[in-house]
DNA sequence: GAAATGACTAGAAAACCATTACGGTCATCT
DNA sequence: AGATGACCGTAATGGTTTTCTAGTCATTTC
């Protein structure tokens, strides 16, 4: 396999299982089986190396939230298929939950830019959707990106943040259905 | 005026101007011009002081919302009329605002508690609220716990988070209107 | 003598500093 | 020519000293 390559997955494993702050260059470089120097053929610094896993991530959650859309069936169905599919995203890669902890615990410049960015492209994915379904005249003409970030928000309050006061953490579920039974069903005409 | 009260404006004061952390009890003491040691025969220590202030503050922002709601509006025009007041009135109340800073800076136990509480108090006000409609009839049946947290959470998100990754922020008129618009609009039946 | 006070104390936080660790470079090696 | 790891300067860490402050209590005040 090519080198970049092996660097991308070394440093994958390693910022997901550490994170930014506690992943070492040259721990990227002994689980990749390279000389530290290697990478930086390949990266310019560690930061760029970080944006580049994370733009891979989001890459693949985009293509797998897509990917369950159909053509055939209502916005409500596919509005809740998505979203599922983004909830199981989650919990399977660590890299997301490593991050939110991490930009609340240490404050890193790369990880706050880093989730901003993350934000922001989940958002502007989001958006794009609903613009669809409003050109195609089966949602209402809401204020798309507020709509967007709504949900980014609200779903992040309920993972994050819900269980902080409450005993029981919400299912994707839950959290899906409710979604579904309030802000998407105030969308469609 | 009485000793006590004194003691809380003094302590309101402070707290609102430079937070939980950064205000001594000495500070205190000056400014409600008393000895510190006074301020220990009516209150046990800094925290319960801190968070008897904050309970008056909670207190007062119903109190406030509570007068805007009329018995012969519909739950649309009241729920946006409460919506502005308790706005406006975070605007008014610095004490809130550098609650919210402080939290994310510090981490000061007392504060994250006592956010925490305040946070409690206001789903738990607006809960009451929707429940009341649902009873008469006039909303849906939906997790009224769920409503009103999604409405605390979207509404700080907006006011705090918004303008970190955009220029111009948003203001209370749009916030308010775009949750008409989306959740109570999906409320009703 | 009941209430108020501020000097005092213990423990927590800040400032300081010595040491380590790490990101990034580059002379050397393959 | 491409890979490498010893090396460098800087940033993070952690141990130590100093300062600060919440809370107490002996003394004062009215």
């Amino acid at each position: 396999m090519d080198r970049r390559q092996e660097i991308l997955e070394a440093a994958t494993k390693s910022f997901s299982l550490f994170g930014f702050k506690a992943t070492t260059m040259e721990q990227i470089a002994k689980i990749a089986n390279v000389g530290k120097g290697t990478i930086y053929t390949f990266f310019d610094n560690k930061e760029v190396l970080f944006q580049e896993i994370v733009l891979r991530v989001i890459t693949e959650m985009k293509q797998e939230a897509t990917k369950v859309i159909k053509k055939e069936a209502s916005f409500q169905e596919n509005a809740y298929a998505a979203l599922m599919k983004m909830l199981e995203f989650r919990d399977t890669h660590q890299l997301f939950a490593k991050i939110i902890a991490e930009e609340q615990e240490w404050r890193t410049p790369a990880v706050i830019q880093v989730k901003a960015q993350i934000e922001q492209a989940i958002v502007s994915f989001i958006k794009q959707k609903i613009d669809k379904y409003i050109n195609a005249g089966e949602v209402r003409q809401v204020n798309s990106e507020l709509v967007a970030y709504l949900l980014l928000k609200g779903y992040l309050a309920f993972v994050n943040d819900w269980n902080l006061t409450h005993e029981k953490p919400l299912t994707e579920k839950e959290i899906t259905d409710f979604f579904q039974d309030t802000i998407f069903h105030s969308l469609i005409l």
